[in-house]
DNA sequence: CCTTTTTGTAACACATTTTGTTACATTTTT
DNA sequence: AAAAATGTAACAAAATGTGTTACAAAAAGG
């Protein structure tokens, strides 16, 4: 059990706004389909809003759809939107600068973490919003 | 503020005893580099002991040390001796399966976290601790 | 054989993070 | 004006991570 679920229901969501689309969905029906609290899913839409993933219809009738094509959202523009930077435990790491090790290890560990970093998140970036919605509907025209 | 700090700390306790080169060193001496409570420090290496990377020598004039060369310990091994399975919230994420969506986005997930996670994991697997113990030296020797 | 030093690990407190929930203001439609 | 929806604050509960104390077990060295 590492990390939250807010990666997760977020390509959840936007599968499910990608599924409906074009048209509205309200935050009650896209928690009934993730199986929680619309406050919940509300949370992540507000940060989907601020990362232009998402458009959001206030008032009776509203709603939330999407900003853009599924062709043009990756899982790193999700991952991004919804995740803090990670820090993979440096900022919480604060060596003795007066040893040797203590004083240089930071900087090695720095660029270690950076270059495994950008090579997870260009994979996520080889993922569309398109490719999810093909798989989700190909997994049911594949019944024969 | 993500994630733990045992990744970090233990690529810092593996790179002190190879800084150390292969003679034991106590608990207290590496907490002191990495400043703080040898429990601590303790409590990893006995995951990198169990891991096969580090020798542990108990009794007086007692102490660690590396089980084998720096160059053939890469930061995936260390990666994997002390953090857990990465699942990326799926074990907490229980979508509604009597929706098409939620019942087939977990296995699309699982996929695509599987490749970052892989992607990743290779970039690890890439520095081994003699490329750190070489960047801690060069740092030295540079100063001229 | 006794003392000292060190590892091994359990137990606990504390802070942080994450999730679910209630409550309520705001916005928009009809 | 009423109804339906988003936006967000506030709080409880659970999980996680870290530091700390305490103590058992092991080994060295006299």
């Amino acid at each position: 059990m590492t990390g939250n679920t807010r990666f997760a229901v977020s390509v959840h969501v936007l599968a499910y706004l990608a599924f409906k689309d074009g048209g509205q969905t309200t935050s009650s029906e896209i928690a009934s389909s993730v199986n929680t609290n619309p406050v919940v899913i509300r949370r992540l839409l507000s940060a989907l809003v601020k990362g232009r993933l998402v458009i959001a219809h206030k008032g009776a009738s509203g709603g939330f759809s999407l900003a853009s094509a599924p062709a043009n959202i990756t899982l790193l523009d999700v991952y991004r939107a919804v995740e803090p930077q990670p820090d993979h435990g440096l900022n919480r790491f604060t060596p003795n600068t007066k040893c040797p090790v203590g004083s240089r290890i930071e900087t090695i560990l720095r660029t270690a973490f950076f270059k495994a970093q950008t090579s997870m998140e260009a994979q996520l970036a080889a993922t569309s919003l398109a490719d999810v919605h093909q798989q989700l509907k190909s997994v049911c025209t594949a019944k024969h």
